[in-house]
DNA sequence: CTGAAAGCGCTAACAG
DNA sequence: CTGTTAGCGCTTTCAG
């Protein structure tokens, strides 16, 4: 009897018998069973495989079809394993909400795209949290490599890239200057918008600057520096406030600034996030951009060009980023010994808008 | 020749011998070795589940640390899909980039950090690609579910479902109808909007309609249409244009309305992002808001109230609609039979800014 | 061109 | 408390 049931798989009992309990997805084994061959069948013939006659592999795409099959991810990679290929998925750890990471997420999602593969973001719990186990766990597993984006906690981070997971960072932090990373060149584009303020007649210039961890942020102050040295102007610290590339913190930044005896003509911002910021606080308190007080920002998000006022800003190549940070990744994976400890730094832009101009009364170099 | 060095794996290169390819990782059965127990064991010690003497799952753990040891995700759920256990981890499928679903996606976040699960985004490729495969297998076999904030392409949306995935949709579209979905009430944000202008006196009053395919695009101009009649007030079809809820349409849709021979007093856009960029068409053109033009906005996104003129609009809660879609989520994974066909509507709300004011010279009702 | 055997790494279910 | 036996669903040998 039961024999009989195995070797039959023709006409009878469909309603209920053999089928697997409800909700069960079918298997390479049902629908081989449906199609009277066997499982390496079905398969060579799912994934055009050859070895397989072109009628018998219509048959079976039909019957696949009709049952809803589709293949089992996890079964797939687990006997993959052995053979050590490529799930074409890419992850990206991110905190995906604010303006500079939503255009590198862009930007790397193109670049994935370019390259024939997918991605999946994890956006960052709390700080100071480390990963859930079972995301950690899956990243590990599941994807070909991992692109991150300003990580929270590095100790996971760290542990990801020990574990042998390709790696690659986007905007490092002091923390992860041992992984390869891709940054824009912040200190030269810094230099560039001091310039830029100092040609047009500008002596008293703020600096607001970014999240201290960040090495571009650190880079930024440099070329501040650097610059005002350059032009033989005294570094003021009362003219350089912390904003953390945040548009909340610019705020009282930018208003303490105004309140200042000697109040600057211009103010480099760390970031557009803040320069909007420190634009709109400046409005508030009556002053005019950029006729009382120039501004400029660094990043030139999208935003940067839709305001009233199109921000005067330092832009950064977000496509080239993403696609170097794929393309780096891609190396490191394929076993490049030199990927390993590549910083690739990319050039950026000044682009002048409308919030910078000489300072007020400023005719001549005095 | 060539046979030697075939057979010769034996006693001479063995810096290692027994060890397993460099770079592959630690198995159960590595560490069990090491630590002279069984694969179970160390299983059992691994993963808290008793049946370990005290010293002995130290011991077990202290051995895991210095190899390195991660639990192989895919083996595991391969073994788990027996005993159909969870993953923890939600698929979110969105494209991140405009501020709207940004605030969606960062709602979701932290509604699903509440449950104590953890999600994964797929940011959508481009328009009328279907998924890549193995993104759409990995979302079919590695989540418990999937919340789905404006699909592109409703097909494979579909598919998801028929294949058993648990899945809700966020501001739903036309197509996606017969799923579970949450959303905010836009007609009654439309309504209130409205009301808002006329009771300050407007009569001539715009429509920037945003993406026809969203319910939600067509319930706000359902309330702006209704709320029309109800005060009396004359539909002209000049007044309503297309702005796609996106800031580019939005300018050429705008300066379209100032051209008209008679132009409205207020303009209601269909979201934040043509309302903004409506502002700032508006002023390039040489009137300002709200003197000349009011305009109102809808969702409130956090750009809404940093802009230099706080933006009038209508909020969504966010928040809510976060925790109710990961709810149903839930709920419909755990078999609530009336989940599947549950629409929540959330109430919205109107936030008075500074982007609306009676029209100009209007002291009396005409 | 098709079938049988073995195994990827892990865990549930019983033995000892 | 520890060890053994099976098997998740798929694919890679290696025969027929």
């Amino acid at each position: 009897m039961t024999e009989e049931s195995t070797s039959r798989d023709a006409a009878a009992a469909p309603p209920s018998g053999k089928e697997r309990r409800a909700g069960a997805r079918p298997t390479l084994a049902d629908i081989a069973q449906a199609a009277g061959v066997t499982r390496m069948t079905v398969s060579n013939a799912l994934n055009g495989r050859g070895g397989v006659s072109d009628d018998m592999r219509e048959r079976i795409r039909e019957i696949a079809r009709e049952k809803g099959y589709v293949t089992n991810w996890v079964a797939k990679k687990l006997s993959d394993s052995r053979s050590g290929s490529e799930t074409g998925i890419i992850g990206v750890i991110a905190e995906i909400h604010t303006p500079f990471m939503g255009e590198v997420v862009s930007a790397i999602s193109g670049a994935v795209r370019d390259q024939g593969r997918d991605m999946l973001v994890y956006s960052l719990p709390d700080p100071g949290k480390s990963f859930p186990g079972n995301v950690l766990d899956l990243l590990l597993h599941a994807v070909d490599g991992v692109i991150a984006v300003i990580p929270r906690d590095t100790r996971d981070f760290h542990m990801l890239a020990a574990a042998g997971v390709p790696m690659v960072v986007v905007d490092p932090l002091k923390e992860t200057i041992d992984m390869p990373s891709v940054a824009a060149d912040s200190y030269g584009g810094a230099c560039c918008a001091m310039r830029h303020l100092i040609e047009l007649g500008h002596r008293k210039i703020a600096f607001l600057a970014g999240e201290a961890r960040r090495l571009s942020a650190q880079e930024r102050l440099r070329g501040y520096r650097d610059v005002l040295r350059e032009a033989g102007l005294a570094y003021r610290a009362e003219y350089v406030v912390e904003a953390g590339f945040l548009p909340e913190p610019a705020r009282p930044a930018t208003e303490g600034l105004l309140a200042l005896d000697d109040p600057p003509t211009a103010i480099f911002a760390g970031n557009d996030a803040s320069a909007l910021s420190a634009i709109s606080t400046i409005e508030q308190a009556g002053l005019s951009v950029p006729e009382d007080i120039s501004v400029v920002g660094f990043d030139d998000v999208s935003l940067a060009s839709q305001a009233r006022r199109g921000l005067t800003t330092i832009r950064q190549p977000f496509a080239d980023i993403g696609a170097a940070a794929v393309q780096l990744l891609l190396d490191l994976r394929a076993g490049d010994p030199e990927a390993a400890t590549r910083h690739i730094t990319l050039p950026v832009e000044l682009i002048r808008r409308e919030t910078t101009a000489p300072p007020r009364g400023d005719g001549l170099r005095r």
